[in-house]
DNA sequence: GGAAATTATTAATCCAGATTAAGAAATTAA
DNA sequence: TTAATTTCTTAATCTGGATTAATAATTTCC
């Protein structure tokens, strides 16, 4: 982890931890969430609505860092879930890692940067959302995460991509069809 | 502007500057995009899909930052298209002024924190358009950005929330019948 | 002020994707 | 290994919001 420390000025204390396929880092409405810098394994996001439905936020696989980022920055009550989607080694950032500590500008600039990336993926996956099928939805998330989609299970990408499992499927066969 | 300088750590050659409504201030393609900060007067930034057809991405009042920041961060072209949707007074802030000045750690750490707001927002907004109906979407919106309903069409609002002019009409319509 | 252009509304029809249902395949657990 | 659970697929039906169209209300601009 070795940029871990130029990106966060911390090395202490930072031990890896592991946790098991299907475990429940935190919870909707958690006060103390914390944010996943994931080592191994996969972990996702999501939500759970006034419906009951579950909708799938974000993946995290190797080098991802995961958060909910208004409840760790902002204090408030988690929005999101996050789940171990594999058995997974995590290093745990909580806000005293994150917030006490001093930077140099190298260190600031990279976070800076970290976030950014973060707000132009989540502008492209908005804009998506408006103007694209959900068959153009699928067809990019491919493209964009072609080693991820092994190791996720349809149900979900379905929720990443705001469609039904049933929906997905078809389209599933459609493209299989048409090639 | 004073607390532009804390933000951004600078003050000469920043003197806003006038804009006629419905002036373009950057287009799609740009590779020269910068970003703008509202004094006062209104923005609001959109794409035009493959399809023709427009989708509004944020408005920004006074005092917002608006810009394509994939494009602005990493230098690709611009998905965005930046608009006046009033005169407006505005406090152009290109690559030069947000890279290259060096901030003391609360600058950075105030930088840090609105770009974690925008974070924020786009998550909740993400969230939103996977799980709410339209007219849930638009009343949110209503409680969110009271003061800007006013300011803002029915067809723009519309954009924003991913549905047609007509679609918002009809729900309009539905919530003055039921009060 | 008046013509032209844009915006908002209403209504009829259409369609992408949701819902419901049920069986097949794969995974998990005992 | 087998039973139980979860995931995936297929198909029929339904529905929220899109599309199309036409008219009314505003705004823009000469």
């Amino acid at each position: 982890m070795e940029n871990l420390i130029e990106l966060f000025g911390i090395s202490d204390d930072l031990v890896p931890q592991k946790f098991k396929k299907g475990h429940i880092l935190q919870s909707q409405g958690d006060v103390n969430s914390n944010a996943y810098l994931v080592k191994n394994g996969l972990l996702r996001s999501y939500t759970i609505d006034q419906k009951g439905k579950e909708h799938v936020f974000m993946f995290a696989p190797e080098d991802w860092i995961i958060s909910d980022i208004e409840s760790q920055e902002f204090h408030h009550p988690a929005e999101l879930y996050i789940e171990c989607l594999e058995d997974s080694e995590l290093i745990i950032l909580n806000r005293k890692h994150l917030a006490s500590v001093e930077l140099n500008s190298q260190q600031y600039q990279q976070r800076l940067n970290k976030l950014s990336r973060r707000i132009a993926v989540l502008q492209r996956r908005m804009i998506g959302m408006m103007s694209s099928t959900a068959q153009e939805r699928y067809e990019e998330f491919l493209v964009y995460y072609p080693n991820l989609v092994g190791r996720i299970s349809q149900r979900m990408i379905a929720s990443y991509l705001g469609i039904t499992p049933e929906a997905l499927s078809k389209i599933r066969g459609q493209i299989a069809k048409n090639s």
